[in-house]
DNA sequence: GTGCACGTTGCCATCGGGGCAGGGTCAAGT
DNA sequence: ACTTGACCCTGCCCCGATGGCAACGTGCAC
């Protein structure tokens, strides 16, 4: 299977299939006579778990551990739910702030005429009422 | 005053002051004979805004135009209201989609024995138990 | 044999910064 | 006067994960 037939079936695009592998994510696949990768169903089904892991919001980083747990038979699931944990922790957190600089920006928008009138509490406490 | 007095005051620091002026945020600041920048205390209060701004999230773009509605003295609150209501949306969005992403994991993980066993519902998705 | 679809590598851009190098400037202390 | 340290300047590289483009090689179908 050459890359983009890979890529179809795996849900991830060719270029980041490459870039994956230059970054050591993926071991260097290997090449046909003309050079060109060549992908076996294993390698496919490792791309899609890689892809499931993004969406998900994994970095990088923690998708090469969660790949090397995946295939460590013996792993420990203590060490799969640690990063998991981890990982939850981060996207609350940053969840939080969102949500929190939204709550803010609605409330100072609550208090906006949004008409041709020029004062507005949006700009005043961005100018520093608040500061 | 001299940019690193001005980053002080400011809250933002020396390097982002140059960046906001190379990208057209700020227009760019008067230079002294030494060819250093010169800030007023109308532009250290110019930085703060942004600082604010930034801090709510809004991305570059969005800023230059709350600052140039701030800097309108007849501007209209609505547009003022409708760039805040937009960002709002934004921000409940992205907040929203780490939320999701975190209960998944979460209920995942919530399933995960945690201890030494290999078996492990969050591997068992990722590779595409559920795909 | 020709054209199209696909493969290869390499470079540039994103966004909001951080950091460093190499050099200029200035004020205070010796 | 001379040195030292703090500050300023510009320009470059780096981050993460991804898209895009260019230039060029390959393989298959007609």
């Amino acid at each position: 299977m050459n890359i983009g037939a890979a890529a179809r079936a795996s849900g991830v695009s060719a270029k980041m299939i490459r870039y994956y592998e230059e970054i050591g994510l993926l071991p260097p696949a290997g090449r046909s006579a003309n050079r060109y990768r060549v992908y076996s169903e294993a390698e496919v089904h490792t791309l899609g778990f890689i892809r499931r892991a993004r969406s998900l919001g994994f970095s990088v980083p923690k998708i090469a551990a969660l790949v090397a747990l995946w295939r460590d038979k013996g792993r420990a699931s203590a060490e799969v739910k640690a990063i998991a944990e981890a990982h939850v922790a981060e996207l609350e957190a940053k969840a939080e702030a969102l949500a929190t600089m939204a709550r803010t920006l609605r409330h100072l928008a609550a208090h906006c005429h949004g008409d041709a009138r020029p004062d507005c509490p949006i700009l005043e406490d961005l100018a520093g009422k608040a500061d």
